[in-house]
DNA sequence: CTAGGATCCTGTCAGC
DNA sequence: TGCTGACAGGATCCTA
């Protein structure tokens, strides 16, 4: 998905358009992709746990929505905002062939996107949101986590390798393919490497890292959904803002000029300098 | 309990 | 052209 900083950034987009405009309507397309029955009310307010997006309304229940691999939100309205997994539905006339659900507000339409139909919007009272089995057993994002308390983590799943123990989020919150393979290249470590065998400075760094790169993301949100609602159809590349590795293969490392190489670590596509990272 | 692999689903791309 | 397998910005379930 959409992983942390996309979802922060669609959660600040859709705050400046649908808070204190009403729901009324929802159209289901796809029955997998809606948990639970369609609601009305007013937008009270837009929440963020790890990758989930939370919109609270003023009839005590909310949509907790989750983007996985590639759900996209796209709200069309007086302007479009459009964020989540990068696609040409981002500029495309709505709805298409992967729009599953369709919320209707009085002053705009949120388009829910899904190619691969594993992301949901699932309807939740407000109440139980904290005891929602997903949100429940997330842990800490990685900025309001100590390093020590980080280190300590890892200490608990010493045979795991690194890179899958920074993407369980019930570890740390928030990371994804591209930033694990960011913040593990930034902090010069092997995502092979047994998380047990990452030394107390490693994980600072690492935990460092982490914050370091989502940050950067999040800052550059802004600007990177603004060029995909360009009038002319040109695509911002998200990625080329920040990427140090992910999606480069066959590029030289910025730091040692190595070629950046992608191999396969807990099932998922890697990208590592290979000199950089032992 | 842990760690790793299969799985959900659609679409695209490389290789024959 | 058409087919096939691999793979994809995630998380869960199953197995050993």
């Amino acid at each position: 998905m959409p992983e942390l900083p996309e979802v922060e950034t669609i959660r600040r987009g859709l705050s400046q358009f649908i808070i204190n405009h009403k729901l009324k309507n929802t159209e289901i397309s796809c029955q997998k992709s809606f948990i639970g029955t369609p609601t009305t009310g007013v937008v009270t307010n837009i929440r963020r746990f790890g990758k989930a997006l939370i919109i609270d309304l003023d009839n005590q229940k909310s949509l907790m929505i989750h983007l996985r691999m590639t759900g996209q939100l796209i709200y069309d309205g007086e302007h479009r905002y459009a964020a989540g997994h990068p696609s040409d539905n981002f500029t495309a006339n709505l709805p298409n062939k992967q729009t599953r659900v369709i919320l209707k507000f009085d002053n705009g339409t949120l388009y829910f996107n899904d190619q691969r139909k594993f992301g949901f919007i699932k309807v939740v009272p407000t109440v139980e949101i904290p005891n929602d089995p997903f949100i429940k057993k997330l842990a800490k994002e990685p900025w309001d986590m100590t390093s020590d308390e980080f280190y300590q983590k890892l200490q608990n799943h010493p045979k795991s390798c690194i890179k899958a123990t920074i993407l369980d989020q019930t570890i740390i919150c928030g990371l994804g393919n591209i930033y694990a393979d960011e913040a593990l290249f930034a902090s010069h470590i092997h995502p092979k490497r047994r998380s047990g065998d990452i030394t107390k400075s490693e994980a600072k760094k690492l935990l460092q890292s982490a914050c370091n790169v989502m940050d950067k993301s999040i800052d550059s949100g802004g600007s990177t959904m603004a060029t995909y609602v360009k009038a002319d159809g040109t695509k911002g590349d998200y990625l080329e803002l920040f990427a140090q590795v992910f999606r480069r293969e066959g590029k030289p490392c910025p730091y040692c000029g190595t070629e950046i190489t992608k191999i396969r670590v807990a099932g998922r596509g890697t990208h590592i300098c290979p000199r950089c990272q032992k």
